[in-house]
DNA sequence: GAAGGCATATGATCAAGATCATAAAGAACC
DNA sequence: GGTTCTTTATGATCTTGATCATATGCCTTC
């Protein structure tokens, strides 16, 4: 998997759940206007399109953002193994609910009105894993307004620079 | 059940999930700042706090916002159907995974611009069933500014105003 | 090493939504 | 009927983030 492979698109129909095993996937959304939207991001260990199992086609697209390899689950075999394993269903159900408590807290991330709180607020969540301009995409800031906000919050000492791109909490 | 009543509060240790005979519930979370955010409007025969079942708190509040009556059903009977009944199991985990699905739609259309573009996105995925201020505070829009996109809309002839708060895609 | 691409960074300008203010219609309550 | 509250609605002003422009550092690739 290099960076940049598409591993499904949306619309597509749906094969399965995929595991990351090294490197990275994010599962963005493409506007009409061509703009890109992250939704999710899943690093080593982490799985993605877990939803996919109880749908006919994806909802957003599976794009390689670091070079590394996953592995697919079958649709079929995730249902199979709920069928005959509770304790995988309560685990897989669970991974569901945390997820829809993850997209709640995110929402409503997304409703802070000032950039500066909001990057914060995203710092403090953990969502600043990877470089400016993704988490810019992340939380719908405009990326010249990220690193606007960041360096206010320099400013104000709220957060420290540590590097060419590189923040942290104060 | 009366409007205004709390089932309950964010951070309160859950109990259960609930159905809705009648009437209509929302959950919200407020913000630092005191500003609501709703999350989830559920009317008769809906459920919400579903992904109580597998958190020890609950993660927003749920207010009555018109008279009806509820039904609790405890985590402990959802854990115990869901181990003896997989077909219980099943469309319990598929009514989280829709909801994923659902929460992603929503925060793509929250990051849609144009404040005219996202109520009309809004309004096709049917989340204007209420008044003007409920769907502006769903959208992360003040209510003037709902009003007057929706004025826009109706100019641009896009939307029908069909009454004092009530408008139709055209 | 040269070249190209991407992330970083900041400045200037502009448009769009937030905020504040005001008012009238409708519902709820006494 | 009168009072109060909420919703609807619109106007004026202001702040803020989007957009456009530009430049540099870093990494990859040839």
């Amino acid at each position: 998997m290099q960076k940049g492979d598409v591993l499904f698109r949306q619309n597509q129909t749906t094969s399965g759940l995929y595991r990351v095993v090294s490197g990275c996937v994010t599962l963005q959304r493409t506007g009409m206007g061509g703009d890109t939207l992250t939704l999710h991001r899943a690093v080593s260990g982490g799985l993605f399109a877990e939803a996919s199992v109880f749908s006919a086609t994806y909802h957003c697209d599976a794009i390689c953002t670091e070079a590394g390899s996953v592995t697919k689950i079958a649709k079929a075999d995730v249902k199979a193994t709920m069928q005959s394993n509770p304790a995988f269903s309560e685990g897989f159900t669970r991974l569901l609910a945390v997820q829809v408590q993850q997209y709640r807290a995110h929402i409503e991330l997304l409703a802070i009105p000032s950039a500066k709180e909001r990057i914060l607020a995203a710092v403090q969540a953990g969502y600043f894993d990877a470089t400016v301009t993704e988490l810019a995409t992340h939380i719908n800031l405009s990326h010249e307004a990220c690193y606007r906000a960041l360096r206010g919050l320099c400013d104000d000492g709220r957060m420290l620079r540590v590097g060419r791109g590189k923040y942290s909490l104060s």
